[in-house]
DNA sequence: ACCGTTGTGAACATGAGTGTTCACCTGCTG
DNA sequence: CAGCAGGTGAACACTCATGTTCACAACGGT
């Protein structure tokens, strides 16, 4: 049961950011008690949501080939995969004002800076920073996030649907019909 | 002075959503007692924000011609250059329970959504559902917002980005270089 | 000079979230 | 069986945001 803890405060959090942590460990089915031996404080169950979001991702990047032409694509369908879990870094109130945790973002988004900045020229454009298409991406998973969770997009279509429209755009291009 | 009370209060409570009604009357150089006065409570300070964005939006939204095949960019380019006054909708936390800022927003989605509609197929990709492609053109218009704030996209580059990011996507399409 | 408006600080009550402690129960292990 | 580890509810003190009231200044119009 206790396994599950971070996750329920994450899916908790994320819906209410101010929710009391007696909101959260009646969600978990635990006692306000034991959550506090567990995370002494509020910031301290904020930052090891964070972490554990953190460790997520680490352990799906691990799984993709930096070297390949298609690691964003791969990149990107794997991370929709893991949904709220880390839509919480990316929406958390206040939480790039934790250190610790920036950092570390910080940290993970260098590598595929890094794998942007060689892929421009020939998969991607060389026109826009990479931190611009970085953030595109992310808006991309941060929509399809959002969408899914109102249960406006099927969980199975959401990759399709990042990636087409961060690669290729909503605009109807030159008169190639794609419908 | 007092004009500039709701945007004052538009960016402290943007920068930080927990920051305290003193220290949003401080911020505005006046007295909490003043504040409460005007808006009694923080709730009602909150929806006036968002009404003072939306009524924002609405003066913008009158000088758009929808009828136009531009409108998109029209609208984007004038949305871009509201900043911050606007993001507080897409942004701050809890907003969306609030119905009656969120059915003013819906309100003022449809129009918008009419007008994709309209445009699909000719401007617009027809494989896409319109609210995707409506929550896409907001993702860039934050993405623009943040970069701006955090000083690494300059204001007048903004439009140019957002449109051809969401319009044409970060891919190199096919073989013809952009760059 | 008078008075209504508007803003102000001070003060107070209240409620909620938080951190902390304690005594109690449970289950497992030696 | 003894004892330990982990979980639990109850209770407490403390802080802080909030809502509310009041008496006092500043100002403008009549």
């Amino acid at each position: 049961m206790s396994v599950h803890l971070l996750q329920t405060a994450t899916s908790v959090l994320l819906k209410d950011p101010t929710a009391s942590l007696a909101d959260v460990a009646r969600a978990a089915g635990v006692g306000r008690t034991t959550l506090h031996k567990r995370y002494p404080t509020r910031t301290a169950l904020v930052r090891a949501v964070a972490n554990d979001a953190l460790d997520l991702i680490d352990s799906v990047a691990r799984q993709v080939d930096f070297g390949s032409d298609d690691a964003i694509e791969d990149l990107i369908t794997r991370l929709v995969a893991l949904g709220p879990r880390v839509e919480f870094l990316l929406r958390f109130p206040g939480l790039e004002r934790d250190e610790e945790v920036r950092t570390r973002i910080e940290a993970m988004d260098q590598p595929v800076l890094d794998l942007i900045t060689r892929l421009q020229g020939t998969k991607l454009r060389r026109d826009l920073p990479a931190w611009w298409i970085l953030h595109t991406l992310y808006a991309g998973l941060f929509n399809a996030w959002e969408a899914i969770s109102y249960g406006r997009l099927a969980p199975l279509d959401a990759p399709r649907f990042v990636l087409t429209t961060v690669f290729e755009g909503v605009g109807n291009a030159g008169s190639t019909d794609r419908a």
